[in-house]
DNA sequence: CGAATCATTGATCACAGTCAACTCTAGTGG
DNA sequence: CCACTAGAGTTGACTGTGATCAATGATTCG
């Protein structure tokens, strides 16, 4: 079993709503701007969260679209099968950040995701939630805000680099989205199989292999078995570039 | 040190006083669900079209976001230039094709917008869409699905696949967008340059030039200059294999 | 323990990038 | 009208990065 080299949540002092506190939407994703009756709300449209164990299936590819999850802890990944049947790792999905976003358009989730290692979910209903931002403008907005970040994010990625670039820079931006809610930003848990990062970042398992041996010789990280420690930062940063694409 | 490549921005041509019909934003971009007084309202906020010349700049990278753009006739690219000065062509806008959406979450536009060739936009403020969203349900809601599509569509193009494959791709996307504005899916014009075209595909000029080589040669697609027909439709799906990512 | 998966390391190869030369076209000005 | 230029596009020769193939080591689990 992976152990979680990360502490569990940040102890956010939160309101301590009928609903999942811990996932609380507004702290989470959609920040400011709502009162206190508004965001009790829209906490109340959170549920309880759900555990999945490593490789289950948290939604299927295809399936219709309903709900989007907040992850509360542990990791996922989207993954889609493509026409061919040759897999795609899209996306891992860290604690604090919203699954399922881009079903809206089709109401079908474009992906599979799946949980890298043990992992829980709060599920938010799609319905609920547009009926709610409805009636609140300023929900609204904050959607289209956190739908336009992602939008730019993905087109960041977009972008074609040397591997050892990419690689990263895809530790570099996971060293942010850590730190961005509330864990350590060097030292922190690849959970998933070396296979998925290369699938992920379009390279063969034996380059990351070869990469990660690079980078530990020349003292950026240290890394045992899933383990990471980011040794030097500064240097991390400069490898990855301006790309601070995740 | 990153100097923008292109000349300053055009002057406007032609002004009409009420509102674009052609550019309506329900029947280009938002498709159903409105009633015609909502109907109205929505076109009333669309601002006549205004045309830029060849590599004249619609907007600016980094500018404070202010509105966004329907594409209404010609081409624009989105270039935007990372910290080392290096260009990257982002995306190409066709006729009816929406712009800036990837500019609200930061207000600022995150890559500059430039005319390919001689090419038309309508402006759509987006303050005044935002808040006429707030009273129209419905519209709020198409707005949400529109960037859950262009977050599904970015994702797509995620994937690596071989450069044959890649342009065979792009063509085959390009087709498809210009059949769905009612435009012919065979014969249209690669307005941009070649350069251009690698740079968003990320291969070099002269690997799309081997490969424009190949297909001619192959009888799947005819090019004269920059004018395209594609010869055999099939063929040319089967070399994009289902990647049907634009 | 043995089976199975994951990770690492080495040897080889191919796809596409780079460098360089050349052609073709459009635009400019004498 | 032609000469000249500048840029786009094409073609050829060479090279390097990273994929593929193959074998071995490490770890977990039944």
């Amino acid at each position: 079993m992976s152990q979680q080299v990360n502490p569990p949540i940040a102890k956010a002092a939160h309101f301590q709503a009928s609903s999942c506190s811990q996932c609380s939407l507004s702290s989470l994703c959609l920040p400011l701007g709502l009162d206190s009756n508004e965001l009790d709300q829209l906490e109340s449209l959170v549920e309880a969260p759900k555990t999945y164990q490593e490789s289950s299936v948290l939604v299927r590819q295809n399936s219709p679209f309903s709900s989007i999850f907040a992850v509360r802890s542990g990791m996922f990944k989207s993954v889609s099968v493509d026409g061919q049947g040759v897999e795609q790792v899209l996306d891992f999905h860290l604690p604090g950040e919203l699954v399922g976003l881009d079903a809206i358009y089709a109401e079908r989730y474009p992906s599979s995701v799946i949980a890298v290692d043990t992992a829980s979910v709060c599920t938010i209903s799609y319905n609920a939630l547009s009926h709610l931002s409805a009636s609140i403008p300023s929900l609204q907005k904050q959607l289209v805000r956190l739908l336009s970040k992602k939008l730019h994010n993905s087109r960041e990625q977009h972008v074609d680099i040397p591997a050892d670039q990419r690689l990263a820079s895809f530790l570099f931006g996971l060293s942010k989205r850590f730190e961005a809610r509330g864990y350590s930003n060097t030292q922190f848990s690849l959970s998933m199989p070396r296979r998925d990062i290369a699938n992920y970042l379009h390279m063969a398992p034996e380059t990351i292999s070869r990469l990660f041996k690079k980078m530990r010789d020349d003292g950026v990280i240290s890394l045992d078995r899933r383990a990471l420690s980011i040794e030097n930062m500064d240097v991390l940063r400069g490898l990855a570039g301006c790309s601070s694409a995740l």
